[in-house]
DNA sequence: TCCACATAATCAGTACACTGACTATCTCTG
DNA sequence: CAGAGATAGTCAGTGTACTGATTATGTGGA
């Protein structure tokens, strides 16, 4: 069995294109905070208040991952988290006014950043990249995950 | 400023995508040896008696993390590391038996999962998919690293 | 030849990302 | 109301992935 030219994997580019993210990121946006964590951030922007499990569901990490980047964001006093008065085995996540300030002054960056990371294609490309990335990616969830499904066939 | 849409966010979406790839992975190619390791060992099949930090920068992957790749691969016999005689600060890497046994194995496999992995798009998508993907992670790694480029402009 | 510089690998520290086991809490049913 | 099952979170363990510091080795020029 020859080498196989994984140059057409789209696995492993995923994980270059990732990788290549990453260092983008950390130049371009901040240094100090990651691209998951400021996913975490935009989604409380978004809808304050949430459960700790949603907002991991929302962003794309599991249990224990989203318990660590909460973790951290609440070390950094960016968010607090408090634990639900009717619910408790529920954790509520609030931004506190830094959080708000630095989401804000992220978000331009992040702008500016993709322009950069997708700059080698053309305006059509562009839109062909993120909604090819996009099918993709929603079916291999849905693989793993057959619960939360499209608005037609509601499981058994 | 209000919360951003990151499904239009290319970063965010490679990281979904490297999520689901790496789920796909261990249901249909092994549970074992991940994507990385397979691709150190797939470099090895291509040419035996490289060393170590050829092989990271032919799969991606940096030299603390290389180290780690192939600790593990020895550890489990894929692969023996010795140290280069001609230059002591070289570490050879050479495949065993076991090593280039499994990677026969597992390369069948790798091309059912790209399949399913692949699936929600037509023919013409996958094509375009996978150049467009090239595209943004060469381009993004020139970025980071202006060492090795293209035949063209050498650099001073 | 010796010393400055470059290079390959290692090590410590940080940050995702996942699984499987466990705890605490809630809810529904008998 | 009690116990069964579901749910939210934690914890331990494994595996990338990166930076910055350190160590060992090679190489080229004064």
């Amino acid at each position: 069995m020859p080498a196989l030219d994984l140059s057409t994997h789209p696995g492993h580019l995923a994980r270059r294109l990732q990788q290549a993210h990453t260092l983008l990121w950390t130049t371009i946006v901040s240094e100090d905070v990651t691209s998951p964590q400021f996913a975490v951030l935009n989604t409380l922007v978004g809808e304050d208040g949430l459960d700790q499990r949603t907002v991991g569901e929302r962003v794309g990490l599991d249990r224990s991952t989203i318990a660590e980047v909460v973790r951290r964001l609440a070390a950094r006093g960016l968010l607090d988290k408090i634990r639900d008065a009717r619910d408790g085995r529920r954790a509520v996540l609030r931004l506190t006014g830094e959080g708000t300030a630095l989401h804000r002054r992220l978000s331009g960056r992040t702008a500016r950043m993709n322009q950069i990371f997708l700059a080698p294609l053309s305006p059509q490309e562009r839109s062909t990249f993120l909604e090819l990335l996009q099918r993709v990616s929603d079916a291999a969830e849905e693989l793993r995950d057959p619960a939360a499904r499209p608005p037609d066939e509601p499981a058994p």
